[in-house]
DNA sequence: GTGGTCTAGACCACG
DNA sequence: GTGGTCTAGACCACC
């Protein structure tokens, strides 16, 4: 459970749990089987709500990312890296559509928005 | 007026329409003292509620985009191109930076990035 | 709102609220652009909590039968007669699937299955 | 013991336990007398729990499909063929109804219900 | 022990 | 007014 929630940010925090989790299982952080830690002590351990967990591991668990097995646990999903990649690929392009109409909207050229990110990574 | 409100986006519609005029003036298509139109009239022409559009308006008025004068209406600010570029940048780097970290959160490198930003614009 | 939710069933009442509702509305007994009734309403009368509400209504959402606005109320979406009847069928598809599994576990022929199902009908 | 266990159903193990072993009987793939395996090795050879082969054994006793004899173990009932095309009728009447008032609430109507039927099987 | 459902009630954002 | 999020706490089914 290496997780960072910020209750500031303007992020839902179950949202931050489900796209930081997914990362760690795209990224091959977490391994296929492996068990998340139950949501009880995960909402204890992270100080929020056993529900703001729950609702993240729905959210994984709809994306085909974990597979929950009642009264056994939640366990990541059976992926092969391909499938991992896709998904990951699918996951970021989905949000970069919606930066670059942002970009877009301020006439940002391409050759801009590349010195830009430069810049920031 | 030449804005497109979309009902089923998931931003604000306020927010749709401070960053579309936002956009407008940054980019030169609205002039520095023209006048918006009243709120009524602009709520009537999108269709969307006069408690919406004030509160694009006050998002433009806090960004210094726009200036109030109670009475005689709403005007875009005296801005220079240098101003106006600088504000420009600005606002788009703040997001820029949140949208980098979330591509940095799945290991998208630098090249990664660039590679589909490319394939989208 | 003509819904019937029984206490006693096995099923979850937010299902019993979504198969209701999709019924209603894949069967155009709730015509495309409808506003259903805000969920604290819809719990009242239903006699139910509006986090059950909500989780039907979500559930919903997510099939592509409504579409929320927030501030102004959840629409029945727009779809056509045809992608209505594919939806249906789909969703009907899926459970005769496992239905189907079922029987034939039991070594039940399909000729016997259509002689009980006249019975039932 | 000729049983398939699917961790990823939605169906509790037990039951899909129950519902096999009770099919085997009532098919005659399992004979009157026949002694089920131990609870314990039953639990071994399928890779679940003990308790869980316990709840199935006691649901299949419940229906009157296996006796128990303490400190022996369970045996299959004598159950003439017509006692057990009963039962079995009975066990899948039971669930199809449920499944008809499904389809009926999408106004299926009878006969698009067999042609799906014939298409699934 | 595990997750699944339902409850009541609070606070916030949006229109 | 609307829905969106988060909370605490209860009860149940499954393993």
């Amino acid at each position: 459970m290496n997780i960072a929630i910020s209750n500031t940010s303007e992020k839902p925090i179950y949202q931050q749990l489900f796209e930081q989790i997914s990362a760690q299982i795209l990224g091959g952080r977490l391994d296929s089987g492996y068990c998340l830690p139950p949501i009880r002590q995960a909402a204890q351990e992270l100080g929020i709500s056993v529900i703001t967990v729950k609702k993240a591991w729905e959210e994984l668990e709809r994306s085909g990312l974990i597979h929950t097995m009642t009264g056994k646990g939640c366990f990541v999903a059976e992926l092969t890296p391909d499938q991992k990649l896709q998904i990951r690929n699918e996951m970021i392009l989905e949000q970069m559509i919606r930066d670059v109409s942002y970009y877009k909207s301020f006439d940002l050229t391409l050759d801009e928005t590349i010195e830009m990110l430069k810049k920031i990574y």
